[in-house]
DNA sequence: GCAAAAGTGTTGTGTATACACCCATGG
DNA sequence: CCATGGGTGTATACACAACACTTTTGC
């Protein structure tokens, strides 16, 4: 079943001087008769979204059980357009945010392949069109999957935390208005910890990057609460921040 | 001279609702006669170093002009090991760090090729072997490159700026022992900008990944520096380090 | 003894955390 | 009137930036 053999690994930065070796050392030639031409390029997107105190992931139906959704490039597209393709035929959602991974080459039996990873995001408010219901599943009960989706996943689920914490990224997540509470559910989810009420409303005011609608929410027996939306700039002006900005 | 066109930018993390449009215009099919094979994979290496007062990309003679080490993986060998390779045949230069930093598809003329951008860094001690010279060339002054060479090192200079942040990136650029003063010189050179002394080493000092040798180096009529040297391990573990951890 | 780089501390300011109660509504 | 989530402020600890002088050596 997991039958793909995964070459490199997205969070090393390292030499690892003898990597060559070990896989030198595994079964040997099929595809590289030499001149065999070039690689298989294998687009793979992990969809993610929240719903209800979960994160979800898109899975198809694949080989033998499931799989991320997958397809090639063409050569009259970016890589980012061929991905978000391939999100919108394998899921029929269309994502809200799209960020190129890690590429990774996978010698699977006969076959050579370049797979690209991707990670998108969609709004928890997208009602998923019929014919895909199973779609999602929690990830963190995931059916077996292959080595390579599997490694893609876990490297997202690592990006994705860690952006939460110097980016806005979790706005893609959620729809165009919504309460801090539900703001805050999404980050408690993601990061599956609970976060204070007072500092993450200090926090994300501070910021700056949302303002309140006049429109409020009352979905229960309790106070309404102010819906927000985000102001639409920045966004990938968020992106890098460096420490110690010493000078002026 | 700059005559490939680059699709896709690593810095937007954004859909980019309309970059399919406005490539599809451009000079129609050549490879995509449909069955077109795949396209070729070609790995592009950017290798730093820093050497007084100056950081420096090594560069090859290419068709016209300059060009990063380039060359294509293996299917036995993982893409970190094949990008080795090429910086390794295309500067004589042991790495000392290597990553990997973005893929993007690019169209030139009738070709179609995807490209895998990496950024190493070799320590300023490592001398060039003397066929090489002319290799190296200061980053604020480089000759006319390709587009997607330009990208590369567009990228690479981000992400190793910002690395230097939160990471120990710059330790990869010194030789074994050295001084304070030359590891913050390293700091500024990349940075272009100057830190104070004091505050330099005080963080770096506490944050106890490095500690003194006994020897000491005298090289002017000053008073002598005490060596430094890295604790091995620290390295890849100092890697994300998400904000807000709030619990413990 | 002088030039030149190495080395060393303190203080203010901002940012993150911990923590508990009142408010508005529906039933 | 009560249960439910919405909303608010303060005190403390830590991290970062600004800043100037003494030490050791070679000549």
């Amino acid at each position: 079943m997991v039958d793909e053999r995964v070459m490199g690994d997205p969070r090393s930065g390292r030499p690892a001087p003898d990597a060559a070796a070990s896989v030198r050392d595994e079964s040997l030639p099929d595809v590289l008769s030499t001149n065999a031409p070039h690689p298989a390029v294998d687009i793979r997107a992990i969809l993610f979204t929240v719903a209800d105190g979960a994160l979800l992931v898109a899975l198809g139906e694949h080989d033998p059980g499931w799989g991320l959704p997958r397809g090639e490039p063409s050569p009259l597209d970016t890589l980012d357009v061929a991905a978000r393709r391939i999100v919108r035929e394998g899921t029929g959602l269309q994502e809200q945010y799209l960020e190129q991974l890690y590429t990774l080459s996978v010698r699977d039996a006969p076959d050579w392949t370049i797979i690209v990873g991707y990670m998108a995001l969609v709004c928890s408010g997208q009602a998923p069109p019929p014919p895909l219901a199973g779609l999602w599943h929690d990830v963190t009960a995931l059916p077996q999957l292959s080595h390579a989706d599997q490694m893609v996943i876990d490297y997202a689920l690592v990006r994705l935390r860690a952006k939460l914490g110097y980016t806005n990224i979790a706005f893609h997540l959620l729809p165009q208005t919504f309460t801090l509470s539900e703001l805050q559910g999404a980050y408690e989810t993601i990061l599956s910890r609970r976060l204070d009420k007072r500092n993450f409303r200090r926090r994300v005011i501070a910021s700056g990057i949302l303002f309140p609608t006049s429109e409020k929410r009352r979905d229960g027996s309790h106070r309404p609460a102010v819906l927000y939306r985000f102001r639409a700039d920045d966004d990938h002006e968020t992106y890098l921040t460096p420490p110690w900005a010493e000078g002026a």
